[in-house]
DNA sequence: TATCCACAGGAAATCAGGGTGT
DNA sequence: ACACCCTGATTTCCTGTGGATA
């Protein structure tokens, strides 16, 4: 039967309603209300309110691993600062968000800043020298004339140590070369001992006042959920535990909210899809199941080339040796071959291939651990695949070209089989 | 106990690719 | 056309290392 379009979205409209406001899950919704933060809150609070007598508050910094509230609080907080501001009569204060994760240079992060405040001269992607943005910078900035707060979220991500040290010094140098207005940095890090490497002459300015966010345990996740829940959905939704689940799926993974959320938010997609009205304790597992699947199938398909052939060494030398480990010189033999014989590509360096292993463990699909064997076998990384062989052909197989390998035999491999048959055959002939 | 394997991993250098200003 | 600037990926060079073995 043909699919009838009208009658699906008639279908769709007659099916009951699960989200009142969708938005309300999603990772950048900030609510009014922020549960189990009432100590942070209060805390920035009492650092920012100088600016409503107009003097300068300290410079801030933000620890706290992902999904914690740090940005939540700290645009909650400001939010609440410009209304004052607005209603006691006096010039609200700039703010300026950036994500160095997105931002992630240090003169990328000076030229974000030049084009907040001037949007009609846009500096070039690249190519301006350091010394005359930040001439550029001091003369806006004073042009201004107002006190402006630059959040530099994720300001773990800055690319090297000389983005963060000179991006961080200048801006903390700032202030001096200024008369009419002011700079003010609050850094969020992700990193606890982000500071560490630091240096020392911009850590003493710009970590004037620190907090630290705790991770979220189950209970206070619990109560996230629930008062977000109450926003997203339709009354007595869920059945109860369903939260209570989520909130201890995602409180065994760090304590991050921002999972916690998500995985709420996937649940109430499956239920909605299949026209149900309750949030079940099942829904959340089969949520759980799906969103894994999705996230490393998905991270898998999106892999740079090099990385998807180390992957597939990984898996074909995992397969043909018939162990579940291997180290990265057998993995750097196959990749060569692979990437010469197969992909007709320039190979990487033995170095870089082992940074990109590491990459690939940091983001879950493979697990590693240093090992040495002695004299023997020397110190070096057994590698192992953290996916079901299923999931790695399926998402591998969409590329056309590892579709046609996947069955491959590496060389390497295949002579010491060849080997190993000759021994047996002597051996065989012998007796 | 010194040696040595097979790398690990940090730092600096290099290169290609994008840009500007003259 | 040319000098110069910035980025990001990669290479090159180097020192460090855990532990079985001579």
């Amino acid at each position: 039967m043909e699919f009838n379009l009208d009658k699906f979205f008639d279908d769709y409209l007659e099916k009951p309603q699960i989200f009142r406001n969708r938005n309300c899950l999603s990772a950048n919704f900030i609510p009014d209300e922020l549960p189990h933060r009432t100590d942070q809150i209060r805390i920035i609070a009492q650092i920012m309110a100088c600016t409503l007598k107009n003097s300068i508050p300290s410079n801030l910094f933000i620890y706290g691993k992902t999904g914690t509230g740090k940005t939540a609080v700290v645009k909650h907080v400001s939010q609440k600062l410009n209304e004052k501001c607005i209603e006691i009569g006096i010039p609200n204060p700039n703010w300026l968000y950036i994500n160095c994760n997105q931002v992630t240079s240090g003169y990328r992060v000076l030229a974000t800043i030049c084009n907040y405040l001037d949007p009609e001269n846009p500096l070039p992607p690249t190519g301006t020298p350091r010394d005359i943005m930040i001439e550029r910078l001091i003369t806006l900035l004073e042009s201004k004339n107002c006190l402006c707060f630059i959040i530099l979220d994720e300001i773990d991500s800055l690319k090297d140590k000389e983005s963060k040290d000179s991006v961080l010094y200048i801006l903390t140098r700032i202030n001096e070369n200024l008369i009419n207005s002011k700079v003010n940095i609050i850094g969020i890090s992700n990193i606890l001992n982000f500071k560490d490497d630091l240096d020392p002459r911009v850590l003493s300015s710009l970590c004037e006042e620190e907090m630290v966010f705790p991770a979220y345990n189950a209970i206070e996740l619990y109560d996230i959920l629930r008062s977000r829940a109450a926003l997203a959905f339709q009354p007595n939704m869920c059945e109860e535990g369903s939260l209570r689940l989520c909130a201890a799926i995602a409180a065994k993974e760090n304590g991050d909210a921002r999972r916690a959320l998500s995985l709420l938010r996937k649940c109430a997609e499956i239920v909605e899809r299949m026209g149900k009205t309750m949030l079940s304790r099942t829904d959340v597992l089969t949520a759980q199941y799906e969103l894994e699947k999705d996230t490393t199938e998905e991270f898998i398909k999106n892999l740079p080339v090099q990385q998807k052939i180390i992957l597939l060494s990984i898996y074909l030398n995992q397969k043909h040796k018939k162990t579940p480990e291997s180290n990265s010189g057998e993995i750097y033999t196959t990749y060569k071959e692979l990437s010469k014989k197969v992909y007709s590509l320039n190979a990487l360096t033995a170095k870089r291939v082992a940074d990109l292993v590491k990459e690939l463990d940091l983001s879950g699909v493979i697990s590693s651990r240093l090992v040495s064997f002695g004299r023997k076998g020397g110190r070096t990384r057994m590698v192992s695949l953290k996916v079901r062989d299923s999931q790695l052909k399926s998402s591998l197989g969409d590329d056309d070209r590892c579709k046609a390998v996947l069955e491959y035999v590496p060389s390497h491999i295949r002579r010491t089989d060849i080997n190993v048959d000759l021994e047996g055959h002597r051996y065989k002939a012998l007796l």
